[in-house]
DNA sequence: AAAAGCCCCTGGACGC
DNA sequence: TGCGTCCAGGGGCTTT
């Protein structure tokens, strides 16, 4: 999926052409994706218009003047396809591919197509102003690039847990956002390994601070330069336009078995690990 | 309570 | 061209 750079992308591409708009009506193909859809998801959606869009972790947030807000995740392998009026595929309409799920059709006569072959995604509507009341919201931990994430706050969430640096770090309930690739980019850029334990990063040490502070900056970072960079894109995932991103093209580790680490002075050969059922790419290196 | 494992699903890459 | 196998950006639920 998706994470937390390409959700932004998203989020900022469908401002672009949802924000102040009204939708139509709308086509549900099937009963489900992950979850099944709320109760009259259809009906529910028709006649309102979008009034903001926002990014909670990697959950798109479409906030609607019915009241409601329509909660979006992409899981794995969802995108959104924007067709715009005039653009001569307006004559498939009828047929956008067999995993476009959702289509909103906007008054203006865009079409906003949800797609998603793998279905681990999923919509859902709630009341605007409870967002954090969701239940797949309110175990939520930080936000990577808000204020509340510093070395501190790291450290202390880091302390006495067994488990790696890795695993740590794809914990939503922790800092939220952040997914295998990022987690695997931003360990490198703090020259850190992703088998070392939590734990470390939470002693009262000098050592332990340094640690901590480094990999905060490297989270930071990389989050940002992928935003920058208007998300990565691999396989099934495009931007929301469209438009394949760039910053796959910049990864220091990830997807780089076998391949030599692009450190100054480094000569260090990328390693692939599996941890918790997910592929970590390293540098054992300069990774320490 | 914390950590690890299993599973949902489709499709693309690769080996034979 | 056709298998079979492995792998994939997530995360909920179950088991240890």
């Amino acid at each position: 999926m998706p994470e937390l750079p390409e959700v932004e992308t998203v989020c900022r591409g469908l401002d672009r052409v949802m924000t102040g708009q009204t939708i139509a009506r709308v086509t549900q193909n099937r009963p489900n994706l992950r979850f099944p859809f709320p109760p009259n998801f259809e009906t529910s959606l028709a006649g309102t218009t979008v009034k903001r869009i926002s990014r909670r972790a990697k959950y798109i947030l479409i906030d609607l003047d019915s009241g409601q807000t329509l909660l979006v995740h992409l899981g794995m392998s969802g995108r959104f396809e924007i067709i715009e009026p005039g653009n001569n595929s307006t004559s498939k309409t009828l047929s956008y591919g067999k995993h476009a799920h959702v289509i909103l059709h906007m008054k203006n006569g865009t079409d906003i197509v949800y797609h998603d072959p793998r279905r681990f995604g999923f919509m859902d509507l709630l009341a605007s102003g409870s967002h954090d009341a969701h239940p797949r919201l309110k175990t939520l931990g930080i936000e990577p690039l808000g204020n509340e994430l510093n070395s501190d706050v790291m450290a202390q969430a880091f302390r006495s847990k067994q488990r790696s640096l890795k695993a740590m770090l794809m914990d939503q309930k922790i800092i939220a956002g952040i997914g295998n690739i990022y987690a695997c980019e931003a360990l490198y850029r703090a020259g850190l390994s992703p088998r070392r334990a939590a734990a470390d990063l939470g002693l009262s040490s000098r050592t332990a601070h340094t640690r901590a502070e480094n990999l905060v900056l490297a989270i930071r970072n990389v989050l940002n330069d992928a935003i920058a960079a208007g998300g990565s894109t691999l396989r099934d995932h495009r931007q929301v336009d469209g438009d394949l991103g760039y910053f796959q093209h910049s990864f220091s580790v990830y997807g780089r078995e076998g391949k030599p680490c692009h450190g100054k002075d480094c000569s260090g050969i990328i390693k692939r690990i599996v941890q918790n059922n997910r592929s970590t790419f390293f540098c054992p290196s300069c990774q320490k």
